[in-house]
DNA sequence: GCCAGGATCGTCT
DNA sequence: GACGATCCTGGCG
């Protein structure tokens, strides 16, 4: 297993932070999985919760990096992100897909589903396999439950693509959606872009 | 296989 | 009082 990453890996562009979160294993309590889809949200952009300014809700994405925003979405899920950038700035990568790998029984149980593409493809899925809630929202990443570790060796050549990002209605142009190219754990087939 | 619609609730206008 | 950074189901072909 790679090193785990700790607060000064997100203190830097959101960008690059949710390009090299491809390939990192996510853990909570006893499950996690590969990360293989993210989409960064920067604070001058429209579909970025930090957008309108600071909120009761949005606070925790002005605080320090390496914290777990986590909000309710559609009243039913619950979506996991992580704060990037310095304290002060305001910006997230949303973890919107992972490559099963620990407890995969365990999220089977939590999902109801038997297939292992449909445990944690989607970042409603994820959360709901994982068992994250909001009562997660503003921890370290780097403390229990929670812990992310560095690509194993073998992800290492492995190609990151970039597009637009999904179900949004602002700033729908901007290519902010990674993942791993042609990975069968993504929420959706690649959209038809011309490479990056 | 594709698409339309419903579930459900915290947050902000 | 409206609106989602979503997911699932059911109807149809």
């Amino acid at each position: 297993m790679g090193g785990q990453l700790s607060e000064d890996f997100f203190e830097r562009s959101v960008h690059e932070v949710a390009r090299e979160l491809i390939g990192c294993t996510l853990l909570y309590g006893d499950c996690g999985g590969v990360i293989v889809e993210t989409e960064s949200y920067e604070r001058d952009d429209p579909a970025c919760h930090a957008y309108v300014g600071r909120t009761a809700r949005n606070k925790v994405l002005f605080g320090p990096p390496g914290r777990a925003y986590v909000y309710l979405s559609y009243g039913i899920h619950s979506l996991l992100n992580a704060v990037a950038e310095p304290d002060g700035e305001a910006a997230a990568v949303l973890i919107r897909a992972l490559a099963p790998t620990v407890g995969v029984e365990r999220m089977r149980h939590r999902r109801g589903r038997e297939r292992d593409e449909e445990l944690c493809s989607g970042p409603g899925k994820l959360t709901q396999a994982l068992g994250v809630t909001l009562d997660d929202n503003g921890a370290r990443l780097e403390n229990p439950p929670f812990a992310i570790l560095e690509p194993e060796a073998d992800w290492a050549g492995v190609e990151i693509a970039a597009g637009p990002r999904i179900g949004i209605t602002k700033a729908v142009e901007n290519p902010w959606r990674f993942c791993a190219a042609g990975n069968r754990f993504v929420s959706r087939p690649w959209p038809a872009v011309a490479a990056a």
